[in-house]
DNA sequence: TAGATTGTTAATCGATTAACAATC
DNA sequence: TAGATTGTTAATCGATTAACAATC
């Protein structure tokens, strides 16, 4: 899916390229996994309150969202469910060809590696590396181990243009200079560290222990609060107990 | 009003226990994170702008922030670092005795389960749970697989209080149903699924894949965008690149 | 046409930023 | 006191919600 189709109908007819703001492109991607259901579910058409119910917004923020990306619903009919899968996937960038390389290949990497996530989702993982030499060399899922002091040369063979690091929170700066050295712009970290990246390289963290002390916050005071997905400016995601 | 000197207008505003806007307690983890490295170096006391700095974000976000838990800084001086690092702790409600359960045994239980960050910021993982029987009873770290068909049971002997769900999509649910039956009103969920949870029962969601995501949009569209952290509402985190 | 549901506008709500008075 | 920096207020900005006209 790499060649460049361009017959009329392939090309979106959106050079809009709005920028949307984050807490949307955080909710697209709730939609997307919403639509993935209804599919499997056999659904060929939803409207947006029922749409929205499934991921847990409101229906005005749902049209609302998708109405950011162009007209994909039909007025008294509601949204073709592969159709809008195919704009939001376009949104999104999903139809470019991403692959991912892991950096660290201890419990986490490991775990990283094998989690079946990516493939469904049009994400490969094309490498793992570590620099522990007990490691080198394993194989782990249908991916061996390589040496990450052959970082820059790997992720060039490979093509990765994503990268996960998965490391302790000291080696991360390091290894995090020497992927965007090697031309990566969009790496996710999941070392406890913060981590500088100069501009144009994107960079997201995911931290257990972040996670847990939020969890602490609302258990600490009568909870009483409904669900919150990851994401910045923190969404409310994947939500449910609205009522 | 009335004659009562005990009318809620003359109560301290001590335990106030405001309700803090979700953007504002993820963006106090962070805080917490760069007072910790402040500690680490020795430093006693900073100002609002280095620790806005260190943490990302413009100082009169910090100060806002702050000055919703209380007055802890001092006028002319700044914040010492230790005194502030209590009262974030006890904000975020980091005083208390967390205990958490890891449901799912897989190669992502296991990482999560010998994850050095739990401890050092006080959560103690106390079980790990797993259905299959060719990982029941595996160490993983000091802690030994215990059958999830007990789950019940493990969670009342341990006193788990948090819980932690690292298992597929198909079981997390039910999964789920049983650890808020069991009385957890805290979850972090590592499953790539929507989860329903009752009011009163707190979910947060990591989801490897809608990172990714996330990622693809940025890197699609000339990115151009510094990081983000992890987080509802997608605050900005742990930023870096402000230059 | 009548019924239904989108796309959009206007109103509300909340969060961030800038500026400064209070005060150490 | 003079200098520094907090805590807070007011202004700006952005996001969500509600309502409805457009239209299938």
């Amino acid at each position: 899916m790499t060649t460049h189709a361009k017959s009329p109908e392939d090309v979106p007819a959106e050079p809009t390229a709005k920028r949307l703001p984050s807490a949307v492109v955080a909710r697209l991607t709730v939609y997307l996994r919403a639509l993935n259901g209804f599919v499997a579910e056999g659904v060929e058409r939803v409207s947006s309150e029922e749409l929205a119910d499934a991921s847990g917004v409101s229906s005005a923020t749902l049209r609302k969202d998708l109405s950011q990306l162009g007209s994909y619903g039909t007025r008294g009919v509601g949204y073709e469910v592969e159709n809008l899968l195919q704009h939001l996937s376009a949104a999104l960038g999903l139809t470019r060809d991403w692959r991912v390389a892991i950096v660290g290949a201890g419990n986490l990497g490991r775990a990283l590696a094998r989690y079946g996530g990516f493939e469904t989702r049009g994400f490969e993982v094309v490498a793992l590396l570590d620099t522990d030499p007990q490691i080198i060399g394993n194989e782990v899922g249908w991916l061996r181990v390589a040496d990450a002091a052959n970082l820059e040369s790997i992720f060039k063979r490979t093509r990765a243009n994503m990268a996960v690091l998965a490391l302790p929170g000291s080696a991360a700066q390091q290894a995090c200079d020497r992927v965007v050295a090697a031309g990566v712009r969009s790496i996710l970290s999941f070392a406890p560290a913060i981590l500088q990246v100069p501009r144009g390289v994107t960079l997201r963290k995911v931290d257990m222990a972040t996670e847990l002390q939020i969890l602490a916050y609302h258990a600490q005071r009568g909870e009483a609060g409904g669900q919150t997905g990851e994401d910045e400016h923190g969404e409310p995601a994947a939500g449910t107990a609205s009522a």
